[in-house]
Order: C-alpha cells, then sequence, then structure tokens
DNA sequence: ATAAGCGTACTGACCAGTCAGTATCGCGAG
DNA sequence: CTCGCGATACTGACTGGTCAGTACGCTTAT
C-alpha cells in the first residue's frame, strides 16, 4: 500500500504544470518565474536546476504537446488503409488532441507567436512538421486517385491555417464545440479539394 | 515650384517608418525603444510627444493596416453586385493589398499575436472584424442560392485561418507567388462551399 | 561523505518612461 | 518691423522599478 491515493507529483513536473498553466493564460512576457515559483510551490532553485532558462522551459512545453500531437495524428493514420481515410482520421485526433487539452492549445498556437526571433524559428519548425504530415497524405489520396490533382503545398497550409483558427476561436470562447467542428470543419477540408463521399 | 521635390517627411511619420521596420522584423519586446529612435533619426522625447507608450504606437500601426485591408475590401466589394463575386472580388482585395505590403502584414499577422492581454484582444478585434465581414456575404450568398447552406460561422473562421496562414508562409519565404497563391486559394476557398463555377 | 534536490537572499543589467530644457514658429501690440 | 509671448515640436541625460539569473547553504537518501 502506497502512503497516497495519487503519487505525489515531482516537483519537475509541478514545474511544468504551473508553467503551462501561466504561460497558456498570459504568454511568454507577463508570466514571472516568480510565480511559476508560487504556482508549483517551488523554490527558483529547483527551476534552475530542471531546465537551463525560462525560455528553455517555454519551449520545453511547446515541443511536449506538439510531439503529443503529431503521436496522435500518426497512431491514427496507421490504423488506417484508404489514403483518403488517413487524412480523414489524422484531423479528427489532431481535433480530439486539441480539444481535450484547451490549455497547451492557447500555448502552441497563440503564445508561442510573435515572440522574438528564438521562438519564431520553433513556431515555424512545428508548423512546418504538420504540414508536412498533412501534405505527405494529401500526396498520397493525388496519387491513387482518391481525390483530383491540387497544388498540396498550398492546400495543406490553408488546411493548417483553417485548424489553427478556428482551434483558437474554441480556445477562446468554447464555441463551437468539438463536434460542431467536426461536423463542419472536416467535409468542409474534404470538399476543398474535390472530395465527395 | 517647391523648395524639395519629395516633401520631407514628419518626425511623426519617420516614426511609424522606423516602428513598422523594426517590430515586423523583430517583434514587440525584441525592438528596443531606442532601436526605433536610431532608425527614425528622431529622440526618445518625440516619441513620447506623439504617442502616449510604446504599446500604442504598436497598435496605432496594427490599426492602421488594418484599416486599410478592410477599406480595399469593401471598395472590392462595393464594385460587385453578384453576392459570390463580391466574395470573390473581396479575396482578390485582401491578397493583393497583403502582397503589396510585406511588413504590415506580418506585423499584423505574425507579430501582433501571442503579446500580453492587451495585445490579445486587439488581435481578436481584428480577426473578427475581417471573420465578420466574410460571413455577412457568405450569408448573402447562402440566401440568394448561390451556394449550398453552410455553418457560415465556421467557415468563414476556416477561411481566414487559410488566408492568415498562406500570407504568413509568403511573407517568410515569398513562396507562393501571388498568382499561384491566387490560382490555388481562391478555388480552394470557393470549392470549400460547395461552388462550382 | 557526497551528491542530487531544493530553498532563499541577493545582484545587476536593462530599458520604458520622465522631465527640464532648447528651438522654431505664428501672432498681436506697440 | 520687432519685440514679447505662448504654443508646438523636439532633445537626450537620467531614473527607478523590474526580474532573470546566481551564490550559497541546508537536507535527505544512499
Amino acid at each position: 500500500m502506497r502512503g497516497q491515493v495519487t503519487e505525489p507529483k515531482s516537483t519537475r513536473e509541478r514545474i511544468l504544470d504551473a508553467a503551462m498553466e501561466l504561460f497558456s493564460a498570459k504568454g511568454f512576457h507577463d508570466t514571472k518565474l516568480d510565480e511559476i515559483v508560487a504556482e508549483a510551490s517551488a523554490s527558483k532553485g529547483s527551476i534552475y536546476f530542471h531546465f537551463p532558462n525560462k525560455e528553455k522551459l517555454f519551449i520545453a512545453l511547446v515541443d511536449q504537446f506538439a510531439d503529443l500531437i503529431e503521436r496522435r495524428a500518426k497512431e491514427a493514420i496507421a490504423g488506417e488503409a484508404d489514403s483518403i481515410r488517413r487524412v480523414q482520421a489524422a484531423l479528427e485526433a489532431v481535433l480530439e488532441t486539441f480539444s481535450k487539452y484547451r490549455r497547451p492549445a492557447k500555448l502552441l498556437l497563440v503564445q508561442a507567436v510573435g515572440l522574438g526571433t528564438v521562438f519564431e524559428r520553433k513556431r515555424i519548425e512545428v508548423n512546418d512538421r504538420f504540414v508536412l504530415l498533412i501534405k505527405t497524405y494529401l500526396d498520397d489520396a493525388v496519387a491513387d486517385g482518391s481525390i483530383p490533382p491540387v497544388n498540396t503545398q498550398i492546400v495543406s497550409h490553408a488546411w493548417m491555417g483553417a485548424i489553427y483558427n478556428i482551434v483558437i476561436q474554441w480556445v477562446y470562447t468554447g464555441e463551437p464545440t468539438k463536434d460542431d467542428i467536426m461536423d463542419a470543419l472536416l467535409p468542409l477540408l474534404l470538399k476543398s479539394v474535390g472530395y465527395q463521399e
């Protein structure tokens, strides 16, 4: 029998949780390290024991969530054989994951933008990872004739932006609901490349 | 006959130009007031003579460009009668304007995101202005039967995001060209709402 | 004993914003 | 026409608060 029903969180985890909470709510610059210290019931020393600096702490959160999203998308893809189904499954998985983790979504889609040059690269890197993922499977779908030929470069960027913006809207207002998004966005995107079900 | 061929720019204009240059390149926080001072060949005091603070200077630039975009879109709309043509004309005008002003585009679409709560409201306000504009004419197009009924709320946000992301991509890489964007994005968006030409 | 893990008091660079002062103009009175 | 006066536009040295990062010390487990 353990002393606690739920294993007490490690300091490192508490710091990450607190940082996620605050960064996603107030952004990078408006979040003070001392606030993270307070929220995490930790100390400045322990933050600098676990992370080299504030910037890396932020990036750790971005990477962590970007990895999760990508993993979920790839899992979903792996479960489908047909190329257009793969695209569809990946979209569903991504939307599902975003809607399950509202704060990380805001961190990734809003707070990680418009910081200096350093973060900019990170943002572009993450964006391109997903665009490439979409593009790959769109190209497959074109190749096997599921959809007519399109400029997949532009389409994947456009899709990415569409998803971004809808999710951001949802992050702020809670509207539209995840189901509404699924019902409206998925057909919209598929129709945009000429796919008829 | 004037003494100068081109009227020398006022201090206020030089400050705005310099601020646009630097903010769009390095973002809000990485741009120091002293850098704007140097770039504008002005002085700290004159910045604070013309603007209450750094934040308002930034917002002035955002507003200025958002106004321009909206004006161009409305002009384009005014020249068309058919509702679907209006949507089309507005999109063309917006893309045209973005592509003509690369730096302001980056300022509005990238650098104005992820700053604190104050800027966040501004960003949402601007975004909603355009979304509403799109939505209005989409609703018209649905009403007169040009396109089948769709969730125009979601569609307008999705369109907005698609445009954003493509333009951002262009801002960074110069690719795809404006013409490629027109050729690929316009049909994409129209197809997404089931419009066949 | 010794090192990983953490706490706390401290430092100092940085930079937005201030302010006392200067320059230049238009204008009405003498 | 010119002098005084107020208003507008601008200057740049200075300040003071802020906050990321550091120094160093105490604990606990091995």
